[in-house]
DNA sequence: TTGACTTATGACAACTTGTCATTTATAATG
DNA sequence: CATTATAAATGACAAGTTGTCATAAGTCAA
């Protein structure tokens, strides 16, 4: 977490240093991402960044989370519009994300995606996109059309959504095998959904 | 690749070298895992380093790829003494890598799956695993007691695998989760299989 | 022995990151 | 207002990192 210095400073000052951060993660994966590099771009002195976040996790988780959040409620939005099929929802979100016109953010989006399974970030996201993501996504999951338990509920998600972050992952960092990827991820969603469908048994 | 002039070497010198590799690699996730303490180590000349491999990654895959082959053979072997049923050899699978006694590369084992999700090396280990991995794999896997067309196989790896390495990885990162992280595991295995299983309809 | 070719070397440039003594600004107090 | 105490800001520095390349040292055939 960012500092209480940091957090107070005036808004302006803040932004600053927010968008050269976001410049930097959008034009580098995170491991080539450099501090040195954001606080040269906006004259900001070394000591000065090391009095506001900790280390570039620090920057980076503080910037991921406002991400995290608005996908967190752009996939509620998508299930509701899906009568909450987990399976057709994931569909609709990869296509979403991955279709979206390059806005200003695209690349930095697109570096979230691939910085996911990044062993530097990953020992932190897993709490952060817990708690941001699971909780109220379960609750708008309807499980009535298939073979599944209430309490499994988290289980399946644990198994969808590494396949989801994956497919965005490969689509957006290779955009001419989209087709293909799209295809694959299709194969995978299905399998598991056509396995816990119900069926009727005599 | 490592170059020629490295593969020509005489097998005591690469040893030595591949040796203090696997030391560093052993005591450092790849991100931290330093070049300058492998030649420091064996005191042996920056630019030779570079003459026989590209950088870090080059050295490392090298090393993977002997361990990966050891893999395959030993999951086949796990495949062959469990009616070639794929669930049950993976829960098998995951108990054999867990449970290892401390040997003398433990420690590179379990940095090897922590490495695993990792941007810098995942580049190229798709295609490492992919070839190592999946050919013959495929054809030791018996899908009769499951409702999988044979042209499945691949995708059905490429959603269970994920699920494998994650869980050896936290789990041998975490030791005193292991517990904990074997019946998640379990509960991930077990959704798919009962969900591909064959059911009677009428 | 000489010249041609291969391999080996380590100093160097160009980067990282995090720290900390010192300076500067702000607030409080007599 | 002047003085003191407290908090924030600064940038030079130490201690690393990687990859290159001019030069040195072998090797081997003519």
């Amino acid at each position: 977490m960012p500092s209480d210095k940091f957090l107070h400073l005036e808004d302006e000052k803040k932004k600053k240093i927010i968008d050269a951060a976001k410049i930097e993660f959008a034009n580098h994966r995170y491991e080539d991402a450099s501090i040195n590099q954001i606080i040269k771009n906006i004259q900001m002195p070394r000591g000065s960044f090391y009095l506001y976040f900790e280390n570039k996790q620090d920057l980076y988780l503080y910037i991921l989370k406002t991400y995290i959040q608005s996908f967190k409620i752009k996939f509620i939005d998508i299930l509701n519009k899906n009568e909450n099929d987990l399976f057709q929802s994931l569909i609709s979100f990869f296509d979403y994300i991955v279709n979206r016109d390059s806005d200003y953010d695209h690349n930095l989006i697109r570096n979230i995606f691939i910085n996911m399974n990044s062993n530097q970030v990953d020992i932190a996201i897993p709490k952060l996109v817990a708690d941001e993501l699971d909780g109220s996504i379960i609750n708008n999951i309807n499980i009535t059309n298939y073979n599944i338990k209430e309490e499994e509920k988290e289980v399946i998600l644990s198994i969808v959504f590494p396949i989801f972050f994956h497919a965005v992952a490969t689509s957006l960092e290779h955009p001419l095998k989209k087709e293909a990827i799209r295809v694959h991820y299709l194969k995978q969603i299905n399998i598991i959904k056509r396995g816990l469908e119900r069926k009727e048994i005599c």
